[in-house]
RNA sequence: GGGCGUUUAGCUCAGUUGGCUAGAGCAUCUCCCUUACAAGGAGAGGGUCGGGGGUUCGAGUCCCUCAACGCCCACCA
């Protein structure tokens, strides 16, 4: 940071422009090293930034350049404030979208079974090869060379990310940036695990749990989403074992018939209270289940009464837990029924409808069983159609099955109400930006059903630094587990062996195995700040930038993204992550929907900043204020250039007075009534702007600027024009270009988080060093300029200059038109202060004569006869 | 079903403890080549502030209620 110091000489262009601004700039701010992190100051002196990092399965869209932006402002202000600003870039490559992509851009498969192949060659992708070789199925590779892959691709993906956010000047330190996928942070994600396990916070275990049958992998609650399907209510009676009076129960999925471990009905129900406690017998299988009373079975669905499958939805669940039943599961993991009869089935006429159902997909499985059931008699009336929510995985095609299997966990509250309290705290001790975004933190804090599953069964992601003995037959030990070596992460437990063991013991009979998961893509971004700021590694840099200041992000991640991170700095560190959240809207298309790729309405960026240049668009982004969804509007832009180009054309003047030798005033020189008028508000909307900064709202202090910024153009600098070309030995004028120097001089500075290119261009013109390292305009310099600037004189001067403009434009004369009399009535104050600024309203309205009287306000024109004076 | 947000000019939006006649830009119309800027400038027209009710001397602003839209959450047999 730096106080203005004019250059000896300047250089005003003749005819300024904004072609080649982001690359001129964007060089320099390389080559000078602008942005780079001070790591000498203390965490006090220091702003530090956990910026969301971009998924790298695709391209950036506006929504990106969008929110950004909303960071690169709050960045750049800080910096000004005198803050050493942490601003580092992560790419997020970890995960199921890079998987799909490599998958489908270089037309392989991994397959984890295969060996490694040191010599297999990254393949040309499928859109270069030939047309008839497209089509070719895809090749399997093993899992080290599928990763392999997914570098490479990645690595040229985030060139291009780079690029981008480097145009669009993002005021990044581009020498810091950290990849998901990347050694660090997996060394980082396994470390976290680890210390999460030994402190009993990380832990297996056989649970249900919500299964895409496609990506044959386990998903997380927050990886969910209800999608309204169509559906039908099946009537089936079950007989009581003692009389066979028929009992019928309505049901949605009667596939899982095979799965009954229990009807339940409401403890006060009335129909069913004489029956708790009997047994039933399910239709087509004849097995005996219990019929049970539970608080959650609604009397007014269906018939009252339900069947209890394992699983057919996650209240399912909450029975079989909390009335402690049987686990009877009839889907495999291939979403297909079970190929062998269930040991449960035992009458012949079960055995048989069994054996119709047996490897049948869940939707044929359905059919089949419906006309099993309408061939016994025993399906009462038709189905009745219905719609209703299915839970999907929310990048899944198909329901979610419910099944059965040893997964791993991170508590997080959700089975705990002392942590789930504990951070729900954390929540309130964060700012939020804007605050009714905290809501979305406490719903969804306090709707946990679990604690959070984090593996998963994929192959691109952090492995678990895990192996497990295997017994004398083969069988994984679980409760056994071996554990990485901090020192040793990251590991690759189907590649790295454990401390006691040789390769040759891997998966033999007393030897070990790997832990075959990997983490969900969250385990590892809930620690970005952990990763950014050096988190077990670099105990110096962490101890200046952590806890951060901000976490910038979208609010629909709130239940992910924030909330993830929250639990994994509260375990490991007993802190919030960061003192501020700033959250971001969304883009919306014109039709005022969300832009996404899926619904083909997205503009790529990259023209945006070609046809109006990235200050343009960088205006357009900084007008939304924080939180709120924007219409994507390239009218905006439009304003935004002009904006920009009006910022030019300004300073030229501002600077070209001088003459050939630039002089520079001192401010002690502004003696002018109108000057300090101006300068007297000028230092209040740098206070309005400093403390809507301060309140992370960038929008306010750039509609304030901008508002001023306009009217400074089209009436102080008219006011003041004549004055200003006067000599440089009339005091006057002296005032003037003091006045215009140092209100330029703030108004750029103001405007630079907002507009760093053309900012920067100007401030080169006449000033040394970089405008984004200048201080923040000083708002008690201002004031003791001002003086005792009123700033009444400001507006009424304002007011008869527009008066007189009125009334030569009514006249359909030019605005150089004389003006013989002008007569102004006005309150007295209105009338005094007018006074003092009488000879800048005269020369900007060409008045000849002018005369001021107290009175009721009118300002009474009368124009010159020729026009020619 | 619960919650949060939005609703102000044709369009995009400001309007911060309630306070003079509700603002800006775009768009529309009229005028003006003026030595910072015609990629400009000066003006004009355009709004019963989503509906209804209430508090108040005074409501776009506070309270109640309804509606539309969006989002988040929910145990969806």
């Amino acid at each position: 940071m730096s106080t203005p110091t004019p250059r000896a000489a300047w250089s005003v262009p003749e005819k300024p422009d904004l072609g080649g601004l982001e690359s001129r700039w964007g060089a320099f701010w390389e080559e000078s090293g602008t942005y780079q992190f001070d790591r000498s100051k203390n965490r006090d002196e220091v702003f530090s930034i956990d910026t969301p990092p971009p998924t790298v399965s695709g391209s950036l869209h506006v929504g990106h350049v969008f929110s950004y932006t909303h960071t690169d402002t709050l960045a750049r202000y800080q910096r000004m404030r005198g803050k050493s600003v942490f601003y580092p870039m992560g790419w997020d490559d970890n995960g199921l979208p890079t998987e799909r992509r490599v998958q489908n851009y270089y037309g392989v498969q991994c397959d984890p079974q295969l060996p490694y192949d040191p010599n297999f060659a990254v393949p040309v992708p499928v859109a270069e090869r030939p047309k008839e070789e497209q089509k070719k199925p895809p090749v399997h590779i093993s899992r080290r060379n599928f990763i392999e892959l997914c570098n490479v691709l990645t690595a040229e993906d985030e060139k291009v990310f780079e690029q981008l956010f480097r145009t669009l000047g993002l005021s990044v330190d581009w020498s810091m940036t950290y990849a998901t996928i990347d050694d660090h942070c997996r060394r980082v994600a396994q470390r976290a695990f680890l210390r999460n396990f030994a402190r009993g916070e990380a832990y297996q275990a056989e649970a249900p749990v919500l299964w895409d049958v496609d990506f044959k992998c386990a998903v997380a609650q927050a990886e969910l989403e209800d999608r309204e399907m169509p559906g039908a209510y099946h009537r089936l009676p079950f007989r009581l074992s003692t009389t066979g009076e028929p009992i019928h129960i309505e049901t949605t999925r009667p596939e899982l018939l095979g799965a009954c471990v229990a009807l339940v009905a409401h403890p006060d129900d009335e129909r069913y209270k004489p029956h708790f406690g009997k047994t039933v017998v399910t239709p087509l299988f004849g097995v005996e289940v219990e019929i049970r009373a539970h608080e959650l079975a609604d009397p007014e669905k269906g018939s009252g009464i339900a069947m209890i499958c394992t699983f057919g939805d996650l209240t399912d669940v909450i029975w079989w837990r909390e009335l402690q039943l049987p686990t009877r599961s009839v889907i495999s993991e291939d979403g297909r029924m079970q190929r062998e009869v269930p040991e449960w089935i035992t009458s012949d006429n079960g055995i048989a409808a069994w054996n119709d159902l047996a490897g049948k997909k869940i939707k044929q499985a359905q059919e089949a069983i419906v006309k099993l059931l309408q061939d016994s008699g025993e399906l009462i009336g038709d189905p009745k159609a219905i719609t209703h929510p299915v839970k999907f995985f929310e990048k899944g095609d198909r329901p979610l099955e419910i099944l059965t299997s040893r997964q791993w966990y991170l508590r997080n509250g959700g089975r705990d109400q002392q942590l789930r309290q504990e951070l729900s705290d954390r929540g309130h001790q964060l700012h939020w930006h804007p605050p009714h975004m905290r809501v979305r933190y406490d719903n969804w804090v306090n709707g946990l059903n679990g604690d959070w599953l984090v593996s998963r069964q994929r192959f691109f992601g952090v492995s678990f630094p895990v192996w497990y003995r295997l017994d004398a037959e083969g069988n994984p030990l679980y409760d056994q587990p071996i554990l990485a070596e901090e020192s040793s992460l990251p590991v690759d437990p189907a590649v790295d062996v454990p401390t006691g063991f040789t390769e040759s013991d891997r998966d033999v009979p007393n030897g070990f195995t790997g832990d075959p998961d990997v983490m969900d893509t969250w385990a590892t971004s809930s620690l970005t700040p952990q990763i950014a700021t050096g988190w077990g590694e670099d105990d110096d840099l962490f101890s200046r930038t952590f806890p951060m200041d901000v976490r910038p992000q979208a609010h629909e991640i709130i239940r992910t993204w924030l909330f993830s991170t929250m639990v994994r700095s509260h375990l490991e560190h007993n802190t919030i992550p960061w003192r501020n959240a700033s959250i971001s809207g969304w883009v919306l298309d014109p039709d005022r929907k969300k832009m996404s790729k899926s619904k083909g309405n997205v503009v790529t960026p990259l023209h945006l900043l070609e046809n109006y240049g990235a200050d343009a668009v960088r205006y357009w982004a900084a007008s939304a204020r924080p939180g709120t969804d924007t219409a994507f509007d390239e009218g905006q832009m439009k304003i935004g250039r002009r904006l920009a180009i009006k910022l030019l054309n300004a300073s030229r003047f501002a600077l070209n007075l001088g003459g050939e030798t630039p002089v520079v005033y001192n401010d002690s020189e502004i003696t002018s009534a109108l000057d300090r008028a101006m300068l007297h508000e000028l230092a209040q909307l740098v206070e309005e702007a400093t403390i809507a900064f301060d309140g992370y709202d960038y929008a306010r202090a750039l509609e304030r600027t901008e508002a001023f910024f306009w009217r400074y153009c089209d009436q102080y600098l008219e006011l003041v024009k004549a004055r200003a070309y006067l000599g440089d030995d009339d005091a006057g004028a002296r005032s003037a270009r003091a006045s215009l120097q140092l209100s330029l001089s703030t108004l750029l500075r103001l405007f630079a988080p907002f507009l760093p290119f053309v900012t920067e261009e100007i401030w080169s013109w006449w000033q040394e060093g970089s405008i984004h390292k200048a201080e923040w305009p000083d708002i008690s310099q201002l004031r003791q300029a001002a003086d005792d600037g009123n700033p009444i004189a400001y507006a009424i001067a304002d007011e008869v200059v527009t008066a007189a403009r009125r009334a030569k434009t009514e006249a359909k004369r030019s605005l150089k038109w004389p003006i013989a009399q002008l007569t102004v009535t006005d309150s007295s104050e209105r009338i005094a202060a007018l006074e003092t600024v009488l000879n800048d309203v005269k020369d900007a309205s060409l008045a000849s004569s002018i005369s001021v009287a107290v009175g009721d306000t009118s300002v009474a024109v009368v124009l010159a006869d020729d026009g020619a004076v």
